[in-house]
This record gives C-alpha cells, structure tokens and sequence, in this order.
DNA sequence: CGTGTGCCCTGACAGC
DNA sequence: TGCTGTCAGGGCACAC
C-alpha cells in the first residue's frame, strides 16, 4: 500500500526507536529485491549510528554518522516488522540494535534498499528528476499549471507522474481528484486555473489526514510485532466500484482502467 | 521530448 | 478441495 502518508507513518515509527542507536548486525536473506542489494551494504551499515531518519517521495531515508544514508522504498507490499515474534519467508533483511530487530518484509520485492552520500541526496539519481514535495512550498497550483501546460495525457497519469509531483500513488490520486471535482480522464492541460487551485489543498489535505491516521495508529507500533507500513484509512471513491458517492448529489461511483491501472471516480461530481 | 505498453513478483480472492 | 484467472498501493525499460 505504501504511498506518502504511509511512508511517513513507517519512517516516523522507526525514528521511534532507530534515532541515536547504533546498527549491531545485519543479515540479508537474500541478495536482492527489485535490484541486488549494493554490495557494501552489511559493511557500511555494521556498526553505524543513525543520526536521523526522512522521507523523500515514497522512499524512506536512514541516516548514519558515516556519511552515508540507507534508501528504502517499500513497493508494493513491503513494510517493516519490529521485533517479529516469528520470522516471515519474506523478511529479507534485518537490522539489529542493542534492543530491537528491524525486519524489511516485501512479498513482491517490488521494493529497493540503496546507500547514498548524505550530502548529496539530492543529487542521487532516482531524486534528481523528482517533482517538488506535495506537502512542501514547491507545490503550488502555478508549478502544477506550468509543468502541466499542453499536456494531453490524462491528469490522473500526470499526478501518478514523480516528475510533477513527488509522493501520491494511485489511491490518493484518484481519492484527491474526486474530493477536487476533476474528472481523472481530463488531459493535464486542460484543467482549468480553478480547479488546479482547488486540487492543491484538497491533495495535501487528504495526505495529511492520512498521515493523521497512520499516527493514531502509531501507538500500536510500541508492542511487541509491531508492523510499520500499513494502516486503515477510509477513502470516498478507491476501491469503491458500484457505491453510491457520499457527496451531496453524488452518482454511482465507476471504475475505469487508465494506463493498466484502475481509477474510481464519481461521474457526477468530477468534471 | 511526450506518451503508451509491458514486465518484475507473490498473495488474495472470485468463480467454477 | 483444488484449480484458474484476475487484480493489487510502484517504477522502470523500451518503442514509437
């Protein structure tokens, strides 16, 4: 599931209980994920303190006093298991405190883990091209009519698009266009100034709610088995095929397939 | 350059 | 109870 908000939410309870500690093992239980795994990784991260930890887009950052930053992304279904009481066939690798065991669990291995310089994070090749943060100053209803301008490619691929915008996945495109009134088959650069306008707060309020839930949910992650990655938040149109729409004079809510992926949408309040 | 397609991988679920 | 087909929250390589 992890998009923004989940990701934030793992980092965040990782932060928890990495932040200042130092890495004492690490074992990889299999040499790759969506990629190898780098091949210094076991020597650069033995060892290390974390001095921090981040979010960039949908990867998560894990900051060492080496220099050195640990990059993971979760894909499709990866997430992190704290202090797993049995092991998963696909915890593929674990990092050891003094206290805890930080288990990366990713079925489809769709995810990745790289080590970069710290320094130059931004200069790291699957950051350099990403679009500014949708939750940062970057992100404006004039950076999206200027980087959107003659677009013919549907809106709904152009939000999925990390060059645009850096972070949203299909779920909150699709939940972010509804709550904004634009029909996700629109072609980028025909949405109009007014409903660009209206589509910038209405993206970072649903991340931000998101993002509430997940921290709710936090509390959780304190127990024993604690899992980071996924949480349960209501959506208005995702996953919602054949529901009525809650809005006020809302239809019957559609699923259409754009790009090889579904999209859910109201055909009566998104135009 | 912008745009569209297919693939990586496992698991869950529906239908027979 | 199996089987089979479909689909899943992402990203990238590739073709035009």
């Amino acid at each position: 599931m992890p998009e923004l908000p989940e990701v934030e939410t793992t980092v965040r309870g990782l932060a928890r209980f990495l932040e200042g500690e130092r890495i004492e093992r690490v074992t990889l239980n299999r040499p790759d994920l969506r990629r190898p795994f780098p091949p210094d990784l076991v020597q650069a991260m033995t060892g290390a303190r974390v001095i921090g930890l981040g979010r960039r887009a949908k990867y998560g950052l894990i900051h060492t006093d080496r220099g050195r930053s640990m990059v993971f992304h979760l894909g499709m279904s990866g997430r992190w298991r704290i202090d797993p009481a049995t092991p998963d066939r696909h915890d593929h690798l674990v990092l050891g405190t003094q206290a805890h065991n930080f288990a990366l669990c990713d079925p489809r291995r769709f995810g990745s883990v790289d080590l970069a310089e710290t320094a130059a994070l931004d200069a790291w090749p699957a950051f350099a091209a990403l679009g500014p943060e949708p939750l940062g100053d970057g992100f404006s209803a004039d950076h999206l009519r200027a980087t959107l301008k003659g677009r013919t490619q549907a809106i709904k691929a152009c939000l999925l698009d990390q060059r645009i915008v850096a972070g949203l996945g299909n779920i909150y495109v699709c939940e972010a266009l509804h709550r904004a009134g634009i029909d996700p088959r629109r072609a980028g650069g025909k949405v109009t100034r007014a409903q660009l306008a209206g589509l910038v707060p209405e993206i970072r309020e649903v991340l931000l709610g998101a993002i509430s839930d997940g921290g709710s949910s936090l509390r959780d992650y304190a127990r024993p088995d604690g899992e980071l990655g996924y949480f349960s938040t209501r959506f208005a149109v995702y996953d919602r095929e054949g529901q009525p729409c809650q809005r006020q004079d809302g239809g019957t809510i559609l699923r259409i397939a754009q790009g090889g992926r579904s999209s859910w949408y109201c055909p009566r309040c998104q135009k």
